[in-house]
DNA sequence: TTCAATACTTCGGACTCGACAGTATAAATG
DNA sequence: CATTTATACTGTCGAGTCCGAAGTATTGAA
């Protein structure tokens, strides 16, 4: 299985008795496991309408490749919607869709503590 | 650059002046983006003092190698804490750091999230 | 005619992951 | 005494994923 989202319809059917608030293991976890997943969904959230030169712009060294892979899969998902308009040359914007917004609503937090413990790690060669 | 998070130094020195909210790229953030890291969090916040072969059991289908260099990866980050006795068969601990309670406490709404979400997904397959 | 601009593909190689077997130790079992 | 059992991993190899760079398509501008 390449894990593809084209359907997200795997129930892990609870793998295990003893713990019951696991994570789920496919569905959207997986996908906002995947690299930029879920700066994607701030980046988008940020810049509003975003086109794909933007977005490619704000990371600042993610390939193409992996990025349009990831574009591609949260507007599977229904976390993006994606909008392409009939003009040359070609303008393509996404957006978060209801259910991205929710996403990054509860993503916020996270990312917000993260930025903070990053900036008081200086080094942490020695424990 | 193989991304082990041997010491988290990567100051992305801001990669876009037009964004100020996006995600770090390194850090943290980068670590959560591995396979089954956010899920880790959650398990051993769940169990407790968790044990290697529950961890493994809760998630029912990870490999070992690299369910062991997410555990590293974490002990390493400072959310995780090990502790080895010295017994035969050996006895080993992981259980949150308060760094790794308060990556929890964050986590948790996205995870409930995402649960439901999955839930509410029958079929996708057609757009 | 060539260049510029945009939103991606395609390609080869590097990196990461999964499955499975193996390691070390000592107590319990036959 | 020899074998099995239990735990927490590590090693190996093939498959899957990600990266950087170059290429594609289109049409107006120079």
């Amino acid at each position: 299985m390449t894990e593809t989202p084209d359907s997200v319809t795997e129930a892990p059917e609870t793998p295990n008795s003893e713990v019951d608030c696991l994570c789920p293991l496919g569905g959207v976890m997986d996908l906002l496991s995947r690299r930029y997943a879920m700066q994607l969904v701030c980046v988008v959230g940020a810049i509003g309408p975003a086109r794909y030169g933007d977005v490619e712009a704000a990371f600042d060294g993610v390939s193409s490749s992996t990025l349009s892979a990831r574009l591609d899969e949260l507007v599977e998902a229904g976390i993006l919607a994606r909008e392409q308009y009939a003009e040359i040359p070609p303008r393509v914007e996404y957006e978060l869709t209801d259910t991205g917004e929710e996403l990054r609503d509860h993503l916020s937090p996270l990312i917000r503590w993260a930025e903070e413990l990053d900036e008081g790690t200086i080094s942490r060669t020695q424990e």
